[in-house]
DNA sequence: CGTATGCAATCGAGGTATAC
DNA sequence: GTATACCTCGATTGCATACG
């Protein structure tokens, strides 16, 4: 007898998390569902349908033969992880063909045969103790995460990262092929309401009702295509949706922009009068509805004030949040946006109280960007505003005390978020000094390194305490926090003498002159930060 | 006899491969 | 380049069959 196939159970949808000690959650990663099956040298990744798929990911399949195990049939989903730690199906279709953007990752969840032992009679529990001894939780085959008990808060935590939903098992029950409701999904819907601007003619009963409805936002005044909703209605209702629509059809498409290919010469038109509310899982790349399910006809309001609704972050509306910031590596607006939410908990302490320069990039970056230190300009509420006395009038500084003020500066397009070494409450007295590593063309990163550790060392000696933060360039800065009770002038001076001091003993390595010629193999150390 | 369950159909987005 | 078929993910309906 063979081995026994890989039959993978599923869950089942459910509107609520199950509590209690019994169940435990995990992040439903949106990825593809794929069984490794190991024997001996040999592995093997099979989808759900039982096709083989070891061919596309080759880099998983090498990574699950060097588990300690002779035999084994794992169980988990293959998923692109993106780097703000959140999993993305889109990014997993883009890297099959080729595309790069994230790291593939085989996270394994169930183990159903072990060294010639079947396990799928056995409770979840103790598959779950067996595999956490073979398979860790960094790397490219790594262990998936669980909790145990309030599936509640596991979901909300799940939704607020913006993952697809949680995927909930009995601890107490074997594996059991197909669809069960030992195993349930609970996921993290939207739901909107559509312009209705046309239909397809369905395959069964053409002429009597509809196969699906085309549906669109409004967006700068026009009607944008933004799928189709073929699914949620019952065969009573797409006739009646029909009988609806009919005399509403007319020979003009309404979208602004034809919908693509066949659907766009073959579709019906209909003038856009009436509104769909639609429950769908996100919106894609290319702006249309994915997993687009219909609720109902929407009879309360106008097709006018349909339109794309904003995502929001920590309740800061986004404008643009697809997009794209960083051209080099895809990230959007939005992406940006989860990624402060994520390390504001890290980030604010540093913000808080300081006056700020940014740099904003209304397109892009490597678009046109300009620092801005005053801010008479819009910025959202969330946004502290100071006036602090300048050489001839007062000048006003946005200051982020919040991660809701932190959110507020990536919806204004802030890329770069400079403090001051002073917090508002004692302009005049600095709380820390920095100074800058900036190396020539010339230096390399150890270097930089061990300038950072000869300026810590001195500093040492000193009696200050001191730490080093990356710039995002080649440099880096060496931070020495203060009690706030010298002046300017006195940070200048000590940071200057310091800088000098540093230059005197190691010529060839040092320099505080700031002229670029001469300075190609040299360290130059900024003191002005301090100014 | 009603309910549960499995399976096929019919829809969706987005991808690949292949034929023309 | 465009069209077709088929793969992944998904929701949902409707029917056949199994079960207590």
């Amino acid at each position: 007898m063979g081995p026994p196939l890989y039959r993978p159970q599923v869950a089942t949808l459910v509107s609520e998390a199950p509590d209690g000690e019994q169940w435990l959650h995990e992040i439903k990663y949106g990825g593809y569902r794929i069984g490794c099956r190991v024997a001996r040298e040999r592995v093997q990744l099979i989808s759900r349908k039982g096709i083989d798929w070891t061919r596309d990911f080759p880099e998983i399949a090498a990574a699950a033969r060097r588990l300690p195990v002779r035999s084994a049939l794992f169980d988990g989903e293959i998923a692109v992880l993106l780097p703000d730690g959140r999993t993305s199906f889109q990014a997993l279709q883009n890297s099959l063909a080729g595309d790069r953007r994230g790291e593939l990752v085989y996270f394994v969840f169930d183990l159903l045969e072990l060294d010639g032992r079947d396990l799928s009679q056995v409770p979840l529990r103790e598959r779950k103790g067996e595999l956490s001894g073979i398979v860790s939780a960094a790397g490219q085959v790594r262990l998936a995460q669980h909790w145990i008990g309030d599936g509640g808060s596991v979901f909300r935590e799940a939704c607020r990262l913006g993952f697809e939903g949680i995927v909930s098992k009995r601890l107490d029950q074997p594996h059991h092929a197909g669809r069960t409701t030992s195993w349930v999904k609970t996921k993290c819907v939207r739901q909107q309401e559509f312009v209705i601007g046309g239909f397809t003619e369905p395959s069964h009963e053409p002429g009597e009702a509809i196969g699906s409805l085309l549906v669109g936002v409004n967006e700068g005044g026009k009607l944008r295509f933004a799928g189709k909703v073929g699914t949620g209605f019952t065969r009573a209702l797409a006739r009646s949706l029909r009988a609806r629509l009919e005399p509403l059809r007319t020979r003009e498409c309404p979208f602004a922009e034809r919908p693509p290919g066949w659907l766009g010469r073959n579709a019906r038109w209909v003038r856009p009068r009436l509104i769909a509310e639609v429950m769908f899982s996100e919106w894609t790349e290319g702006g249309n509805l994915r997993h687009p399910s219909f609720r109902g006809l929407r009879e309360d309001k106008a097709p006018h004030e349909v339109g794309r609704e904003r995502p929001a972050v920590l309740g800061i509306s986004l404008s643009h949040p697809e997009r794209v910031v960083f051209p080099a590596e895809g990230f959007s607006k939005l992406d940006l946006a989860r990624y402060h939410d994520r390390v504001a908990e890290w980030e604010v302490p540093h913000l808080r109280g300081r006056p700020l320069t940014l740099l904003r990039c209304p397109d892009a970056i490597g678009g046109d960007c300009y620092f801005m230190k005053h801010s008479k300009v819009w910025a959202p509420d969330a946004l502290r505003r100071v006036r602090i006395p300048e050489k001839k009038k007062l000048g006003e500084y946005l200051i982020a005390d919040t991660p809701e003020a932190l959110l507020a500066l990536v919806q204004m397009d802030v890329i770069e978020i400079h403090t001051w070494n002073t917090r508002d409450e004692a302009v005049e007295k600095p709380d820390r000094i920095v100074i800058d590593l900036d190396p020539g063309p010339a230096v390399s990163w150890m270097q930089v390194v061990e300038g950072a550790r000869l300026l810590r060392g001195a500093l040492t000696a000193l009696g200050l305490a001191s730490f080093v933060k990356t710039t995002g360039g080649r440099g880096m800065h060496v931070v020495v926090p203060l009690a706030p009770e010298r002046d300017w002038t006195e940070c200048l001076a000590f940071s200057r003498d310091l800088a000098r001091a540093v230059e005197r003993q190691h010529r060839a390595t040092y320099t505080t002159q700031y002229a670029k010629a001469g300075r190609e193999k040299k360290i130059l150390i900024d003191y002005l930060r301090n100014n």
